[in-house]
DNA sequence: AAAAAAAATGTAACCGTTTACATTTTTTTG
DNA sequence: CAAAAAAATGTAAACGGTTACATTTTTTTT
């Protein structure tokens, strides 16, 4: 491949001239840029990114780790991410960590070696003191999903706390009474939170979601079909659930409508994470939204340090889910009736 | 950061001994070579490969541009590719296209300059004499569904016309005769191939497909709704749907279900690519399945160069589709009933 | 048209590695 | 224990760019 060196002979000039006008550099006549760029033209010419790093300092590379880039949460992580890429003139280099913390450390350690200029983290095994020491060492990570206190100023992450609140408050508002609930099997702190919250909002109602009610499983279809499973299994009474991810309340629908529940006539399940899947499902999922790209966006800037591109009005370091209403929850049974009953009520008085 | 030398002097010898350490070259004492890896340690070294790749020429990065990494079967496309990479120590540098020529131009630009080890195109712009200038200049570029005869030994493709057949035969099979179709509208071959099949397996039958009867949109789930309501409109009688692809397949089950068909009960619907939206719709999709991580893996193989690990005997260039029946698709009323009088026949025959 | 000022171009050091070759140190041999 | 052989280590040139500074060429001024 031809270097500018090669350019530069061919075009008899030197190679500071052919540095000029490749990087647009005004100091350059006219009739020798133009020459310049003839003979690059015909050459096939490409700079060298990895030379031209070395001696500026900068890579133009945004490096990102996601357990696995086929699921689509992580896909629009990776698209927000590439979108703040491409605002920079930058790319994106992608690692898959194969669910394990050697994994993670290795695909961070890759990043690192090529010198991205920012670094985006998702990872679901590394603990936290890694992180801690990974962060005060090199301070263009950001950690997303994750609320680390020492290292508060580059993570961002998801109010998965009243996640679970907004979920239990909406099922609470259509009648139910018995709950029940599928989480990730994954050592991180999302479903932790997701179901503190949801537990807090039914003990203001006075209703509680006992261990027997909680089944955990891979965060995908197949794990929800077969935490649902369980659930079923050992007997569990429940007109509602939730489910850790938008994954794992499809694969709870398949296995509920195998086992002759409606859905949501007999049984309520509510998503999280609104992914399109949410919308691709029958029925389309009532979930909770995670903004994923608005994050992603936003870890982007900060590991590129471009903190002033970021709305700080609008958004701290954590972000907020909203309920997005949609098929598969309903009121119960004989919340129903009464609701029935009271609109019957309504259009007598009319 | 930390560089050989820091190491070099912190550890009092010089930069050939450290490197000699980091690439395991055996020809270090083992004492020297605790100490240095010690340094390193406490330095956090982390050696740039930037700089290596200058030295050596070689940059363990494998490229790959795609439509929207956010789209499941680009994610699986990419799954594939980051396997075969990290089977060679390498990594992903993913560049997304955003739908024009201009921007695959670009993406391709940025790979060739950051000087992968091999570069993997998805490209639904750029003609084929871009490709085929590319190809011929830089050999380690593969392309990715595209059948391109002058640059025959980098593409690797699926059969789209064998696809449309198998289709097509399948819904002769069920007893269909009124045929619809909705295709993807991007400037590309396969939507061609594929509807050139299924029109070749219909006229085997003396049965044809006008062009009244295709419409087209974006290959997704709106482009297929959209797709499917202008048939409506136009009047359009039929009882079996051939859809690009998946999400469009997904797309026209809606509105099909809005405009008060049962799906599969009056219409059948089959997709193309089975990517895992296929599961989780509802009803499942009958689709053919594309064996996309296949073909990436062995694009992969091809662009790095390691055509030994490729499997010749079970593949050339070019893979085929296979049906996958699920529920999107029945027979055909009639079809039915004369199903059910010929299994009473038979049940009385016994 | 010569001198001064401005613009264009060239020279050379540097970025962080690898590696062929030279040199030094250690081990083996007689 | 000295010489030879082997092993370990060091030196310096490359890799392909960028850029401060020096030099040359062109333009402006008088």
């Amino acid at each position: 491949m031809a270097t500018i060196k090669d350019v530069a002979r061919e075009a008899k000039v030197s190679i500071a001239t052919v540095s000029r006008v490749i990087n647009q550099d005004d100091k350059v006549r006219d009739k020798t840029r133009e020459h310049v760029l003839a003979v690059m033209k015909t050459l096939g010419y490409q700079v060298n990114v990895n030379a031209r790093a070395l001696s500026t300092q900068k890579t133009a590379t945004l490096g990102l780790v996601v357990p696995d880039i086929s699921d689509p949460f992580f896909a629009c992580l990776a698209k927000g991410v590439d979108s703040i890429a491409r605002q920079h003139q930058s790319q994106v280099l992608l690692c898959t960590a194969q669910n394990s913390s050697d994994s993670e450390q290795q695909a961070i350690d890759s990043l690192l070696q090529r010198r991205c200029d920012g670094i985006i983290l998702y990872c679901t095994h590394l603990a936290n003191s890694v992180l801690i020491d990974i962060v005060q060492r090199y301070s263009n990570v950001v950690v997303v999903a994750r609320n680390i206190p020492e290292i508060a100023e580059n993570c961002i992450y998801l109010d998965d706390e009243l996640g679970g609140q907004l979920a239990a408050e909406h099922l609470l508002a259509l009648g139910h009474s018995r709950f029940a609930s599928i989480m990730s099997e994954l050592p991180i702190e999302d479903p932790k939170h997701r179901l503190s919250g949801f537990k807090t909002a039914l003990g203001k109602q006075a209703l509680a979601l006992i261990e027997e009610q909680v089944t955990y499983g891979t965060p995908d279809q197949l794990g929800g079909e077969l935490a649902v499973n369980t659930l079923l299994k050992n007997q569990q009474i429940f007109t509602a659930l939730f489910a850790y991810n938008d994954a794992m309340a499809i694969g709870a629908i398949s296995a509920l409508e195998e086992a002759g529940f409606k859905v949501p006539d007999d049984i309520s399940v509510i998503g999280f994470d609104d992914i399109y899947l949410a919308h691709y499902s029958r029925p389309k999922l009532t979930t909770l939204h995670y903004p994923v790209e608005a994050i992603a966006k936003h870890a982007a800037l900060l590991a590129i340090n471009k903190h002033t591109q970021i709305d700080k009005t609008a958004h701290s370091h954590s972000y907020q889910p909203t309920l997005v209403e949609r098929q598969s929850t309903a009121f119960t049974p004989t919340a129903a009736a009464k609701q029935s009953l009271n609109k019957n009520q309504v259009e007598r008085q009319n």
